[in-house]
DNA sequence: TGAGCGGTAGTAAGCGCTTACTGCGCCGCG
DNA sequence: CGCGGCGCAGTAAGCGCTTACTACCGCTCA
């Protein structure tokens, strides 16, 4: 039914090989068959097939992303830097994209991570990347971390964007060039989010985080104990009972979170959320409550997604470049930058204090 | 290097077809041969070789989406709606997706809708869904219908989403079954936004639209216009006067916007947004000219997008159920749900009044 | 008892492309 | 004048899977 190379090699009467050269570009080819076949391939509107090109040549033009929830700007900001990396490998005029992405919705969930890796090994993508937080279930993780080992032995380049690098401890050393990871670094950003609400004079920080099986959510916990520990007011009793655990990186998280925490601890002058998102659902809870922000209570964010600027009040929270670490991502899926040593990157993160956050009233 | 279909075949000792059968599923195979098929797919970590199948069948897993900015919400909540329907297809236990969603960024350029088309074309992709807005110009829209309807009559199916049914008026008739649209109302939601500043008391309605060439942007005008030529205060010229349309469906859109419609007309007393992104750079441009919200100036957004309800303050907006809008256009685009007559589906909206809009101040 | 049939499984012919290998014509050099 | 080499282009062997067709077995039914 479908115009075939043969069609075409038939129409510019040559070869299906000549055809097939031309197209792919990397083998010579004279001038004027050359532009006999390109003239035949207009005429008969021929497209490639990509299942036969793939099949033939082992290797697709497929490039698989896993992510959380594409709803959320959080991934949806680095899927869009992973597939810019895209175009540019076009081979005429133009951006034009020779590679596709397959954006996988994961929900989260350790199970589709490994379904949706299987799909795309079955597609025979070239590379995949795995944004977003880790799960920590060991048994998950050492299953996983052996999965992304074998794809990756098998060439398939993987990289690990926002999440910190595999670490099972077992199964065969790090696969380099092929096995790669851009990390956020979680701890930092949580730990000057705290510090900054300590030097304001908070004393009474909540902390409304993330699932707690989660890496992302551990790590950010870990900063801001860190921050916490360092300081002379440090009381672990009163750090724990400030420390409440949503169900997940969504609004509602936060208005649940913080309607425990006012219930727990109602001296709470200041209250730090697992992520923008969540910190929505918290101003919104202590709205509710009838407190004022940032002269009741300060709330700060994580992340700096675009609407932050805009919330009410505008969120003080921490900037992750989640476009570069995409692009960064998404360069060395492709293969056109030269991983670092070690395979680690770590993207830097920087503190944005806005409206959200003030001193505590006197006594507070 | 890979194991294949003969290697599972050896293990199980029987033929590869028997094996594909089994895989398949679409053909009786007695259950102890079917066991020891399974078994030896386990031993081996067989993984079908995507690209393989799709050429000897004739048909892949893909399904395309095409979108113009997926870190967008409004498109990452319609990707992650229709990626929604794309598991539950699977054939064991629990949703194992069995297609996987291509999603592709055409920066809501048509020369990009075109390429990525043809790329998805090239991996003969079951079916396609484009979201977002046409553009309006001619040339490429003829380009594009004729294109889709060829997609359509080689049989992918094709659904248009939240964009205009193609109409480019020439070229063979609608294919029926294959080039299906989910449509939104946008020119009754503007229509119901405007009536409601108007119920209010506003007489200097602004409005800061999307890009001029744009369906989204033209309907959403009409309804704005409708409703302002129902209204007995009409006034073409000052309609005209009022009206500024904006450099894309960005926040900065809405500053530019706005600093450019208080300058040709501050008496203005409500500002119309393209949709809510923008409606945030308004409000930032109207505090900045010392504006406040809603006193001295009404906004309103379009879509509802998760964040308008958190924004400072709350936007009133008109609903847009994006979510039921992709899932419709999943379900059609799977063949799950049959299309309706005449193949186009429109999608509701809902008036959602916030603490964005307000009364003029007196003699407003 | 034998033809006929339903239920399984094997055989093998592609699907459309890539690419190793071969072939051919022509030029330069000995 | 002959031969090696070079630059193109053709030949054909798969890549791993699906599926039409065929084969076989064991029953049922006349």
């Amino acid at each position: 039914m479908a115009v075939t190379l043969a069609d075409v090699a038939a129409h510019a009467g040559v070869s299906s090989a000549t055809v097939s050269r031309v197209l792919s570009g990397n083998y010579p080819v004279a001038g004027a068959t050359r532009n006999r076949v390109l003239r035949a391939v207009e005429e008969l509107e021929y497209v490639v097939n990509g299942p036969a090109s793939a099949l033939a040549a082992a290797s697709s033009d497929l490039l698989g992303i896993l992510v959380n929830d594409i709803a959320d700007p959080f991934f949806g900001i680095i899927a869009s830097a992973v597939q810019g990396e895209l175009e540019g490998q076009g081979q005429g005029e133009g951006p034009v994209p020779r590679k596709l992405a397959v954006v996988c919705n994961t929900g989260g969930s350790p199970e589709r991570e490994l379904t949706y890796l299987t799909l795309l090994q079955r597609q025979r993508a070239a590379a995949i990347v795995l944004t977003g937080g880790a799960v920590e279930d060991p048994e998950h993780s050492a299953a996983l971390a052996a999965r992304l080992r074998r794809l990756a032995a098998g060439g398939t380049r993987i990289v690990l964007c926002g999440r910190p690098p595999l670490s099972d401890g077992q199964g065969g050393g790090p696969v380099p060039g092929a096995l790669l990871t851009v990390a956020f670094d979680n701890r930092g950003g949580a730990r000057a989010l705290t510090e900054h609400l300590l030097a304001l004079g908070h004393r009474h920080i909540g902390y409304v985080a993330g699932p707690a099986e989660r890496t992302t959510t551990r790590h950010r916990l870990e900063g801001h104990s860190a921050a916490l520990e360092a300081h002379e007011s440090f009381d672990p009793a009163r750090a724990e009972r400030l420390t409440v655990h949503g169900g997940g990186y969504h609004r509602s998280a936060g208005y649940e979170g913080t309607r425990v925490l006012l219930h727990r601890a109602p001296e709470t002058t200041a209250v730090l959320a697992a992520n923008d998102t969540v910190a929505l659902g918290v101003c919104a809870a202590l709205r509710e409550a009838g407190l004022r922000i940032p002269e009741d209570v300060s709330v700060a964010g994580f992340d700096d997604l675009p609407f932050s600027a805009d919330a009410s009040p505008t969120l003080t929270t921490v900037r992750l470049p989640l476009q570069e670490a995409g692009a960064r991502a998404g360069r060395l899926a492709l293969g056109t930058q030269p991983p670092p040593r070690g395979g680690v990157t770590t993207i830097g993160h920087e503190l944005v204090v806005r409206a959200s956050t003030a001193p505590p009233r006197a006594g507070g």
